[in-house]
RNA sequence: GCGGACGUAGUUCAAUGGCAGAACAUCAGCUUCCCAAGCUGAGAAUGCGGGUUCGAUUCCCGUCGUCCGCUCCA
């Protein structure tokens, strides 16, 4: 067995301490999704807060919205998805392995020197594994969207698909949003949401998800500038994972080689996390991708809604081109918990040294920002302490422990990412007084209850 | 989806074709407890379904799930 990595202890951790549950645990699970416990849910909705105050509620070029998961099948025909996310996928009988239809034409095409992918038949072609030639299963469709049926009937007419990216939300609201915020390119739509693909293997824990949630910002801007702000959304969003804790040595920008690209963007740089997968160091965090005119433009060719831009200082009609930082809520969460974990020595009381596990999670997106601990469970000890926890609770989100001794409490606040916690004892009855206890150095130090904040 | 390995308390590990054990964790009580202390007590498990058998957690089949490979991507 291999000595568990930093990344199999916060998973561990994760479901140790309720981050993180199976989805429908109790009935065996399923391997699609994963619940957000008591803690998760808390620095999940943290990471949204921070995202949405840096990029949305925080700069003036940007306005947020939040779009339906359902919206009508033209959408996903106009933007690609249908075609794009369906892929037909063959077995050689032989060995197993499962290839895409398309690429095996292709590359056969191209060492051949065909002129045409599409006339080659799959009997002529060898599995590129074992060599045997031409046998393989029926092309079968495997189509990444997720599929649902509208209305009392369960036929064609009322298939919908759930949507795989919120950013069409985005792109078919743009005439609206345009029209009621007044706002000019250069500006951005930001969106945070659920998205939903039929991956083939989900895995790595809450990393590949069928249910997933995103943070997008469609930034609209004229043509001409589209090079300049894909620049600066690089470093904006590089700026924002280490603003909030991350270790720069831990990512790195990788510049997504044209064939790997989606098929709607132009250029694509990703922001990827040390994640310590196995078999493979770095994981995806994000992309910014130059998604071009190609969705609005698609979107007036499909719609017959005009969405171009006119400006009416320069007299100019144009498309505006979209610059699509897109974040994985749920990868990020996972990323800052992986960057967050230590296991430190520390002296214990025996003269010894224990190991302490602790998230130091930047306090913004801590969990509990301070638990309140009662030296002992004691009549007199336990109402002050539930007083300070009360008076505290209108502006933190609180802990409140008074079972077992006082080491072993403060421990489960570290093991969390608790940045403080705040001891009552004995004194504090008569000098009205506490031990704030900081995470990071252990220190202490002795505050009057008045001046807590 | 296909191939391989694996499913025992919350966790880590035992054991067995015939009452499933421990440690840590959890909960309660005692101790004027400041970094996983001590003592006492409690709750808690064979993933699910079927078969073989007098009897299955153990053997067989299916299913679900996990991990590793083949594809997809935030």
């Amino acid at each position: 067995m291999a000595p568990t990595s930093r990344l199999d202890n916060v998973i561990s951790l994760c479901k140790r301490r309720g981050f993180v549950f199976p989805s429908g645990d109790i009935y065996g699970g399923t391997r699609s999704a994963w619940d957000y416990g008591p803690f998760g849910v808390e620095l999940k909705e943290n990471i949204k807060r921070q995202w949405w105050r840096s990029v949305v509620t925080g700069r003036d070029d940007i306005v947020g919205i939040d779009s339906s998961i359902i919206l009508p099948s033209q959408v996903w025909e106009a933007s690609g998805h249908l075609t794009a996310f369906a892929d037909p996928l063959v077995e050689c009988l032989k060995c197993h392995r499962r290839y895409r239809a398309d690429h095996l034409q292709e590359e056969f095409a191209e060492r051949k020197g065909l002129p045409d992918p599409d006339a080659v038949l799959l009997t002529e072609i060898p599995c590129p594994n074992c060599g045997t030639r031409g046998e393989y299963t029926e092309p079968r469709q495997f189509n990444g969207l997720l599929k649902t049926y509208l209305g009392v009937i369960e036929d064609e007419s009322g298939l919908h698909y759930l949507r795989p990216e919120t950013a069409q939300g985005i792109f078919v609201n743009f005439a609206n949003v345009v029209q009621v915020t007044r706002k000019k390119p250069p500006f951005g739509i930001g969106q945070v949401g659920k998205s939903f693909r039929n991956e083939i293997t989900p895995g790595n824990f809450i990393f590949r998800t069928r249910e997933f949630e995103q943070m997008e910002i469609e930034f609209f801007t004229p043509p001409a500038e589209a090079d300049e702000w894909f620049a600066h959304w690089v470093e904006a969003c590089w700026d924002w994972f280490v603003d909030l804790g991350i270790d720069p040595a831990n990512i790195r920008r990788y510049d997504v080689p044209e064939d790997d690209r989606a098929h709607y963007s132009a250029g694509t740089i990703d922001v990827e996390y040390r994640f310590g997968f196995p078999g493979k160091e770095w994981g995806e965090l994000m992309g910014i991708a130059n998604r071009t005119d190609y969705d609005l433009s698609s979107h007036t060719e499909a719609s017959g809604q005009s969405l171009t831009y006119f400006d009416q200082a320069s007299g100019e009609k144009y498309i505006p081109y979209v610059i699509e930082p897109s974040f994985g809520l749920t990868r990020a969460m996972m990323a800052f918990l992986v960057d967050a974990y230590r296991e430190e020595e520390v002296p214990n009381a025996k003269g010894g040294t224990d190991t302490r596990t602790v998230l130091k999670l930047d306090p913004r997106l801590a969990p509990i920002k301070v638990a309140v601990l009662p030296l002992s469970r004691n009549e007199r000890l336990s109402p002050l302490a539930r007083e300070v926890a009360a008076e505290l609770r209108g502006q933190w989100n609180v802990d409140f422990d008074d079972a077992g001794a006082i080491g072993r409490r403060y421990r489960r606040q570290d093991e969390v990412g608790t940045p403080f916690c705040v001891t009552v004892d004995f004194d504090s009855l008569d000098d009205r007084a506490v031990t704030v206890r900081d995470r990071d150095t252990m220190g202490q130090e002795r505050v009057p209850l008045e001046g807590l904040r």
